[in-house]
DNA sequence: AACAGTATTAGGAATGGTTATCAATAATAA
DNA sequence: TTATTATTGATAACCATTCCTAATACTGTT
């Protein structure tokens, strides 16, 4: 495994999603990044949220909507995203191990992970737009 | 709303999905359609397919992984997807209408629909990389 | 402390998938 | 047959993301 070094700039990304439970997306901590380091590069947070997934720090959610978001919290869990302003929640669904060990679900498929995600109107945009 | 005309470029694209079961993505309903058809252009394939889901004549299939896939089968049910070569197959697991009906799983939000998608290997990549 | 090795950076170009624009064309209703 | 307007092909634009580069700056070793 490849050697990792400390920067500011990973520490910022990292601290940034540590301390932001809205699941922001590559934008949202780009702009959260330049308020603290304002010559920070897109590119670099970028990579950084992908070398912090791939460390297993973070989590990258990929949406059905919209762009990635990204989470502190890397326990198994589902989201919920909103339609209309793709803000990302959590669900209370407990995850389902068993989804993964089913063999039978896909024919001479081997489940490794799985991921549910809920779609509908969040309590701001249905206020807004109630259908 | 709309009026929509039937075109030869559409009934293609409609044609080419009812007679193909392996979720094709744009991509490959375009190169499909221009055997056909070879002056078809890319912008009305992706602008039929988009029609077609509109008009709830297929589903528009987000993947966690890769571009977006179609199928012509519109019932709610879940897939598939590999890890590798992005493939997408039906899942043999039911459908579970209650994970639309419980409002207790993300506090104010209501949830429309969902969609649960297994990531693993296919047959193919598991022989050429099994891990 | 100085050095060497190399991971990381900023900046920008490139990519992939998709949507938007627009003048020309063609399906439909009158 | 004519008028209306949905649709087309071609191409530009878009967005999120990745790739490329020379310059920079961590970090372990002298």
């Amino acid at each position: 495994m490849r050697q990792t070094r400390n920067t500011p700039q990973r520490d910022l990304v990292r601290g940034l999603l540590e301390e932001n439970y809205s699941h922001p997306t590559a934008s949202e901590v780009y702009e959260l990044a330049r308020r603290e380091n304002p010559s920070i590069s897109r590119g670099t947070v970028y990579r950084n949220l992908n070398l912090l997934a791939e460390g297993g720090e973070i989590t990258r959610l990929r949406m059905p909507l919209g762009p990635d978001h990204y989470d502190f919290q890397t326990q198994n869990h589902y989201h919920f995203v909103c339609r209309s302003c793709h803000r990302v929640l959590d669900s209370q669904i407990p995850y389902d191990d068993a989804l993964n060990l089913a063999t039978a679900n896909v024919p001479g498929c081997k489940t490794e992970w799985h991921k549910l995600i809920l779609v509908g109107l969040c309590p701001d945009c249905n206020i807004k737009k109630p259908q």
